[in-house]
DNA sequence: CTGGGATGCTTGCGGCAACAACTTTCTACA
DNA sequence: TGTAGAAAGTTGTTGCCGCAAGCATCCCAG
């Protein structure tokens, strides 16, 4: 009667609850580090590059941000000498944001007890089967909806 | 070496990159038709609570938004002719948030294309075992992270 | 080598949401 | 019954983010 309940619905909420639900849960941790969630997703995107660096539109890429939400947060960032800006040898136009040591010690400091959240309140509730499948099932979704997730990382220079 | 790439994070950016996408891409309906998607989600669970109706601190409880929140969002939808504000009879600092005949309508002539976009980037990418499997996981996941998510849905009066 | 379009980043502006303080009303206990 | 504390909702404040405009630089066609 009502397509209000239609199992499609129900489905893609479940999704969010489950994806804001966490977040939240993680959210503490980061919070108590006196980080943001974006601010930690920043930082480890860094952590993960090359260098830990990353060029300032390719961190707008990696993650869900705009670039001047990134201009913003790497002046947060910089202010709290986590990051540091570093000019574009090849492109005057091009900034890095580069990871300081300290903003890799704040990190580290960080993600023993991130990961044990995550155990706590995602990957041990799963048999190592139900993970591996959820992984997958997520993989398929994320090909779609995300096409080119990794910007900056994998990008050849084409000489 | 780095621990910036354990299985973990990686499980854990893969569940945020989906939702985040998946949200962005049903975020286009949403919009074209003149709603955000905390109203989205506002309005759809009036539409499923009973006489299309829920009280202000139960909204702030089934979406993930603080009651100032919910105060600003009935604000906005009951200014568009939406939603509308009702006192409660039996306590009188509740109040009621209703689903307006309009409301009814904006949501069912957005459903249609909303549920179609589900299928899109969500449903249709999957077989039914997949997606039954996947449902099921993130119904454990969901019990664990947000263990009173239906606020206000199957209240008994304790007459 | 030069001018116009494209690209990288920043800034002004507006909207949104959380936090805390506040008002009104309810509840419990003496 | 009277009063203290809790609860529902609103409002002021602050910070964050996207959009559009702007500036500097790059690239390329002619």
């Amino acid at each position: 009667m009502d397509p209000f309940d239609d199992p499609r619905l129900t489905a893609m909420g479940l999704l969010a609850e489950v994806s804001t639900g966490l977040a939240a849960e993680l959210g503490k941790t980061f919070s108590a580090a006196g980080l943001s969630e974006v601010d930690f997703e920043t930082l480890i995107r860094l952590a993960r590059s090359p260098q830990h660096r990353l060029r300032m539109s390719d961190l707008a890429g990696q993650t869900s941000l705009s670039t001047s939400g990134i201009t913003r947060v790497v002046d947060r960032l910089e202010r709290e000498g986590l990051v540091q800006r570093s000019p574009c040898s090849t492109d005057r136009r091009a900034s890095y944001a580069v990871l300081t040591e300290a903003g890799v010690n704040r990190l580290t400091a960080l993600i023993p007890q991130h990961l044990e959240d995550i155990d706590t309140w995602f990957t041990s509730l799963l048999t190592p089967e139900q993970l591996a499948t959820f992984l997958e099932t997520l993989r398929t979704i994320r090909d779609v909806v995300r096409p080119c997730a990794t910007a900056g990382v994998e990008r050849v220079p084409t000489s």
